[in-house]
DNA sequence: TGCCAGGCCCTCTTTAGGGCCTT
């Protein structure tokens, strides 16, 4: 079990941006469909700063499929000792607790969170925020908006990991610096936050910049 | 064997279709 924080923030004060990046690795694209989460991964930013990291990987009950196996690198042999999802899940309600989330592409995330947290009886009130659509608004020449691709675009380091939890839930976080950076840069936006980022998905692209303006 | 979901977003649109993203 690789488990890299505990409830020591537990009563940490919870400001507006601070925020739990997350990324689940699973048995498939659909929840409905049976699939399950095989790994969770997050970090929680603060000020900038990742200040404290969850990862673990988790028992679906069954043979996750080749394809799978050879997308994550995590193997049937791997997930065999590993703890059962509703464990796992219950252990990272405590992590997220009530703060807002964040992932890359976030309504594949939110759709397992919400299932597997269904399970244990368990629920989050945190906002989600989506870092794939405002890179959509913010990166409008990027080549694409995969979030390998992304990384390589704002020449985020990386330790050459990718589609692991922890793995991606860093360089989701990386990227989400760097679009606060960006955005204090760019537009003078002293104090760009989360609400603001949340905010930015909902613009369209053509009236993004105009939007922008209209914050400082 | 081949395919499977779902939300967002664009356009050759809105009584629709298809690409992008996630595993």
């Amino acid at each position: 079990m690789i488990k890299l924080t505990n409830s020591k923030h537990a009563n940490l004060s919870r400001p507006a941006d601070t925020v739990i990046v997350l990324d689940f690795e699973t048995t498939g694209l659909s929840p409905t469909q049976g699939d399950r989460a095989i790994e969770i991964g997050a970090v929680m930013l603060k000020d900038g700063k990742v200040i404290d990291r969850f990862q673990q990987l988790m028992n679906p009950g069954f043979r996750v499929s080749g394809f799978i196996e050879s997308y994550t690198g995590i193997s049937n042999a791997m997930l065999a000792s590993a703890p059962s999802c509703e464990e796992v899940m219950a252990q990272f309600a405590d992590f997220i607790g009530d703060y807002n989330l964040v992932a890359h592409n976030a309504s594949f995330d939110q759709r397992f969170l919400d299932a597997e947290l269904r399970r244990v009886g368990s629920h989050y009130i945190g906002q989600f925020a989506c870092s794939m659509l405002i890179a959509r608004r913010l990166y409008q020449a990027a080549p694409n908006h995969k979030l390998g691709s992304l990384v390589s675009y704002k020449n985020i380091e990386h330790d050459g990991v990718f589609h692991r939890a922890l793995a991606d839930s860093e360089m989701t976080a990386s990227l989400w610096l760097a679009m606060l950076e960006d955005l204090d840069r760019d537009y003078q936006l002293s104090s760009p936050n989360f609400g603001l980022l949340q905010s930015i998905a909902k613009q369209s692209k053509a009236n993004i910049n105009q939007y922008l303006q209209r914050q400082k």
